[in-house]
DNA sequence: CGAGTTTGACCCGCGC
DNA sequence: GCGCGGGTCAAACTCG
């Protein structure tokens, strides 16, 4: 995910809060890893992410890929997954709420409830018609106010939110 | 009725 | 080779 694009994004401007988000509401970004894999060389990227994740409080794992393709395809497969691995993005919030409203339209496929953590983990896919950027939500297992957030993979679209908001006159916040 | 959620089962990678 | 654990699938269910 090209992040610097994404937080130049107005539903990610930290001083727009959605609808639902009272301005009261505790709500701060405290801190966030950008993973972007340009930074990375292929080799030691995952290893390289492991020790960044795991520096956010070690609640996020980073597992091998895994894959469901005919064998025939699991070579170029196995390698389109490491780079995909590479766009990686992780936040962590303080958060009331856990999933946040970036702007795009996810939707669950999976709960796990890992070991390690009381708290259950979320996976979300984007249901933008062909992209498959993940999301993987959890909450902070040593501090349950925090919400650590995962993206994998960029979008192929824009965001509905952003659309909308290209779409809206110039007076409209006004 | 379509879209989204839940949840148990399954798959696969990894460590031993 | 085997067991464990994380990630994904998909059928059943819920909701608008």
């Amino acid at each position: 995910m090209d992040f610097s694009r994404e937080s130049s994004n107005p539903n990610l401007n930290i001083t727009f809060y959605p609808d639902y988000l009272d301005p009261v509401t505790e709500f701060e970004l405290s801190d966030y890893l950008m993973l972007d894999g340009g930074v990375f060389e292929e080799d030691s990227s995952s290893q390289s992410i492991e020790s960044l994740e795991k520096g956010l409080g070690g609640a996020n794992e980073v597992s091998g890929a895994t894959s469901k393709t005919p064998i025939i395809k699991c070579k170029t497969e196995t390698r389109e997954k490491k780079l995909e691995q590479r766009h990686r993005v992780a936040f962590r919030t303080k958060s009331e709420i856990e999933v946040m409203d970036d702007g795009y339209k996810w939707r669950k496929y999976g709960k796990k409830y890992v070991k390690n953590s009381p708290n259950p983990r979320n996976y979300y896919k984007c249901s933008g018609g062909g992209c498959n950027v993940k999301k993987r939500i959890e909450r902070d297992r040593d501090d349950h106010s925090f919400v650590i957030t995962t993206y994998e993979g960029s979008h192929n679209h824009d965001s509905p939110f952003t659309v909308y908001y290209n779409q809206m006159p110039p007076n409209a916040w006004t």
